[in-house]
DNA sequence: TTAAAAATCAAACGATCGTTTGAAATAGTT
DNA sequence: AACTATTTCAAACGATCGTTTGATTTTTAA
């Protein structure tokens, strides 16, 4: 499925609203009005609101990232290298999509959601946990990592802790007195300090390395 | 303020509804009808439907826990030993109050929330904070904790992979084939492998020890 | 027992919801 | 140019929204 300029308007429309408000807190109204197009554009173009949201969701899920898949698995670096490029590489698609994420993660929260919408969040999911496993499994194989590594809950702590530092990312700035640094400057730094807690927090735990004392 | 039982029966249904389907996503009619009350009963009660859900957090939230503050300050234990009955205690309070810390995520990854709430989750941050904040000075002092801990990040690992444990926690069931479980089993389940999780994950990286290769 | 206060209810209020309609305007094709 | 197909629009549809009304019942207090 492609669309159109005019679609693909709605499409970000929507996807700004839903993500700012919900789903159910975003009328077609403020969706038609923001996106400079009649009200009866949404049901003529996707059938219906809760169309236009699936609509979304293939959108934003289609744009694979195979090429991380072939870097992660083909390339030369080690295991831990491997595993540091793809914490960037999520840091890089959460931060990079908040609008999008923000209304995948109200999803899971939700006990509403279409059929549609959970397999492909599911899909999603497992694709990801498959991709980590294996990366985890080559550097077991090769020596470098723990053999006790809890793959899901390591799963779950990093996109955990990026999904929650985005929601929290007002209340980390005046904390942290950025408020003079611009958006742009402010995502640069967040995602920084994220990329470098993360590669410590895991570096300790899943590599059999030895502790210096510092 | 205090309620008396008819309205902590409407807060405590609104409370479910608001989790499973959102704020914009129940009506007062479905809350009404759940909790056995007529519609009306809601704005006579409280105002209106804005008022409901901040009853429900000032309720929610004045529920405090000086009991583990005095706990962590003053007893006996370790600084890594208090910092992992900090742990469970996050762990407890998430998972034993999921309705009502969905709906507080939910509401960060708003940004139409009511000034009202907006104080509320501020302010019970900045005490979660500042707590974690004495307890790690006080292991730096006794020279057990590292120097270099970004306590912000840290904390935002802590509720982010609880928060994002109990979102996914469905995707997770079937995934380790836990089916067999019942509700109750699968969550003392879970509370245990994020508790085990989270305390080797910070362990490794708080504290001083030299890691011995297994 | 009686009067005041509180609680409950069905019904209705105006507003807004998602969607459809049918005519008008525009674009595309021959 | 003439015809077809697509797009756009204001208007209206019925449904549902949060809230209010005003009468009625229940509870409380004197």
């Amino acid at each position: 499925m492609e669309y159109n300029a005019k679609q693909l308007q709605i499409i970000e429309v929507a996807e700004r609203l839903f993500s700012q408000k919900g789903f159910a807190g975003t009328s077609v109204r403020d969706i038609a009005q923001e996106a400079d197009v009649n009200v009866s554009m949404i049901s003529y173009y996707f059938g219906s609101k809760e169309k236009l949201i699936e609509a979304l969701f293939q959108l934003r899920m289609t744009e694979s990232s195979t090429r991380l898949e072939t870097l992660v698995m083909t390339s030369e670096l080690s295991a831990l290298q491997k595993f540091n490029v793809f914490i960037d590489s999520v840091i890089d698609r959460l931060m990079g999509n908040q609008c999008f994420h923000n209304i995948m993660l109200r999803e899971q929260l939700s006990s509403e959601r279409t059929p549609i919408i959970t397999e492909y969040i599911r899909g999603l999911k497992l694709r990801n946990l498959e991709l980590i496993k294996r990366m985890i499994h080559e550097g077991q194989e090769a020596g470098e990592f723990r053999k006790d590594i809890n793959v899901s809950l390591m799963t779950t702590t990093l996109y955990g802790t990026v999904n929650y530092a985005i929601a929290s990312k007002d209340f980390y700035k005046k904390l942290n007195e950025l408020d003079h640094l611009n958006d742009e400057e402010f995502q640069q730094h967040l995602r920084g300090e994220l990329s470098h807690h993360l590669k410590n927090l895991f570096k300790s735990t899943i590599t059999n390395e030895h502790h210096i004392q510092n």
